[in-house]
DNA sequence: CCGATTTACTTGATATTTGAAGCAAATGGC
DNA sequence: GCCATTTGCTTCAAATATCAAGTAAATCGG
């Protein structure tokens, strides 16, 4: 027979790890999901607006010559699809304003309008009040650590390229 | 006028911590997001499964007695109507048996079939190996860290309650 | 015990998101 | 220059999720 399990036989720890990665992301998941929905009911009730729109007109605004509309899909991390019906809704609103690419015949340049730029400040003026009310429970140590332990996970998904 | 506006003065201060928390929550989605990408794209691939099925699977499995759908729509952070239609799911499948609650006539009891267990065990073996993997840039101090500051901002929404 | 209220769940209409198919412009090899 | 391939976007059907309304059982106050 093999040797008697002790607490920390190679095949154990592996076991270990494997769980103590899956609580981790566990409660990643259900930190985020939680905060996604108070962010999301406040942006409905106050704005008549929802959390995929306000991180679409986010990235606009600081774009401010525009994005093409694979750029924004990538960057909110939603698909094509998508990005098309949230960007033709927000531009029936007079949010944002679509024209044809000067460089390239089949891409379309996306931008915030002046009323767009005014309702986006409004908006994140208040997004941002209530997320430091949310995170106003850790203490600097925690909010440094943790932000650094983040950033390290997305270094495993965006193999080079620009930081967020 | 009031006084020259140094790098601390209260204002300044103010709009620091909220742009950093926003920095932070920014970060905190985005990560979350990606891996939830992989997650269920791998779930979808190699068992015809989805995240939100996973998750409940994985309630269940916890509880061997059994939750109510209530229990079960609090615990995975979605609506009744949801729960409804995912156990109706996995009923079809034969994974989820769902019955009268024993002491309350309104409500429902729902519990893994042995079919259930063994199909969520293999799921859960293939989905620890692939957390670990997307966690394995971190130090173990970086993961402590990362877990007692989730730990943390979790509290601000479960203002009493059990752990997860 | 009775009616009013609350709680647990389901239903069905609506909104959102995805994913695949389609179209048009750009690019690359020849 | 021409054809094949790739790229950027849109469209539409199917899958998911939400919200509000509905049903039925339990609880509460008399």
């Amino acid at each position: 027979m093999t040797a008697p399990a002790t607490t920390t036989d190679p095949e154990t720890r592996l076991d270990r790890d494997d769980h103590e990665a899956l609580r981790l992301w566990l409660r990643l998941f259900t930190c985020t999901t939680m905060i996604e929905r108070v962010v999301d009911s406040t942006l409905r009730r106050d704005f008549a607006s929802t959390l995929p729109r306000f991180d679409l007109l986010a990235q606009l605004f600081r774009s401010p010559d525009g994005l093409r509309m694979g750029e924004l899909s990538a960057r909110i991390l939603t698909t094509g699809g998508n990005v098309t019906s949230l960007v033709a809704a927000l531009e029936r609103e007079g949010l944002v304003k679509r024209r044809p690419a000067p460089d390239d015949g089949r891409a379309t340049l996306v931008r915030l309008t002046a009323a767009g730029r005014r309702h986006f400040t409004t908006m994140a003026r208040a997004h941002e009040r209530l997320i430091a009310g949310l995170f106003d429970g850790l203490s600097a140590t925690e909010r440094r650590a943790l932000h650094a332990a983040l950033g390290t996970l997305k270094q495993r998904f965006r193999p080079s390229r620009d930081t967020r």
